[in-house]
DNA sequence: GAGTGGTCTAGACCACCAC
DNA sequence: TGGTGGTCTAGACCACTCA
């Protein structure tokens, strides 16, 4: 008789079980979310983690084993474990998936085309959980890439962002800061960028578009529509991106 | 004096350390490799191959633990650790991105078109790293959407595959077969595509394209280069799908 | 040399599955 | 009921970093 099996009320009814360190992955995102810990930054050590949550240290290991893998977190031997930045050269362009078709990497420059606050579109309010009528931050820019001596337009982007966590963004903002994008929204708007989904479609170029882009009305486009999340999978960003795709393409990889 | 620093001849010279897990793991490929266990199959318990490995189940578990992560290997709690295959419904298209628009999963038909011996041309030849003037078979085929009560063209696929692995598949073989093709190489011919690089961009549909998936001339598609692999890193497939994206999308996960 | 993450072990117990 | 993977612990030792 190993078990008592006395059906005593349960501390925790419906949701049920849950592994310890999977709560303890939780707790992790609750200080990210939070802001007791900014990217770029160390989170306290293993063993000190779990001296505060009352688990052993493994079971702390395993909940920033999943955070690491899902880029959340940066493990660095003999240094410690830090919050994930779009800072740094190797994670600039985190969530680019341009390459050129020569190798090598990107290494491309911006261009600000816009930067306005509107009233979100029906559409845009929908994806980005936004009431209806709520402010947005609308912002369109180009990225070109040196070819030879000229430099050529390759991306189209075009961006949403709620207005309210936004406050301030202005063209001249933009335009003074050096670096990439989601490095200014980390800092100076503290909204965090953690993962994306998008959906990629051939177009032909419009117009204004085909204008901007140096291309003729009606050539093929590959159309990125990306929605961007934050902690709690919050959406923060909508952004469609139109990339010529004569001289790079959208690198994949799939298992 | 902790150390006595002779620099002997080191019994492993230039790769060095790797660590114990990473050793199982690639014995673990190896096996998987020589078909040692099929796909489909179970695998030993974590505890046999700990005990055939002279390793503790831990480590053992660390090594399973990438190669699922990989989706090389399934869990399956209670039941064992079996060898992924193309053959389940859930992973029956695990590299097809395609969605529909309107949403629900992509229920498509298919029909082939063609299925020939030839020389592999020279780019193919330099993908799939074959000998130059080496045999390759060609596949070229349609996947169509049932769109109300009528049959659409969505994807057309151009297939190079190495000859030498795939000899005494024809397209009656092709044909007769039910069930997605990365089944009948696994069945028939013994290759298991593990993993795959694709290639995106947006181009324009030419002539014979354009009438195979019953658009204009000129419409954008967008083209899908995938080069997959097998154990070891070697190239077995190159696919080249063209794909018309009016109501579906390539879909993505970036983090 | 002190502190961090990385590896490895051994053992306990739990949840799920099949017989 | 027995076997499987899943969780959790505790402790040892290694490799890397930095002062």
């Amino acid at each position: 008789m190993p078990s008592v099996a006395v059906p005593a009320a349960a501390p925790e009814p419906a949701p049920s079980f849950s592994p310890l360190y999977q709560q303890i992955r939780t707790l992790l995102l609750r200080g990210l979310q939070g802001g007791e810990w900014q990217p770029g930054q160390v989170i306290p050590s293993e063993t000190e983690l779990a001296a505060r949550f009352g688990v052993s240290q493994g079971t702390v290991r395993k909940a920033i084993d999943e955070l690491a893998a899902e880029n959340v977190l940066v493990r660095r031997q003999g240094k410690g474990t830090f919050v994930a930045t779009h800072a740094e050269q190797a994670t600039q362009y985190r969530f680019l998936r341009l390459m050129p078709d020569a190798g090598g990497t990107p290494a491309l420059q911006r261009r600000l085309l816009d930067c306005r606050r509107m009233r979100a579109p029906l559409e845009v309010a929908r994806l980005l959980a936004l009431k209806s009528g709520e402010a947005a931050v609308q912002v369109r820019r180009l990225l070109l890439a040196a070819e030879g001596a000229a430099l050529r337009p390759v991306v189209l982007d075009d961006l949403w962002l709620p207005g309210g966590l936004f406050k301030g963004l202005t063209a001249e903002r933009l335009q003074a800061w050096r670096g990439p994008m989601y490095r200014l929204f980390e800092a100076e708007f503290a909204v965090h960028m953690i993962r994306a989904e998008e959906k990629l479609r051939a177009v032909a170029a419009l117009g204004d578009e085909a204008a901007l882009l140096d291309v003729a009305p009606g050539t093929p486009l590959l159309s990125v529509e990306r929605l961007s999340y934050t902690y709690g999978d919050r959406p923060v960003e909508l952004r469609r991106g139109l990339y010529h795709t004569s001289a790079h393409h959208y690198r994949n990889e799939l298992s």
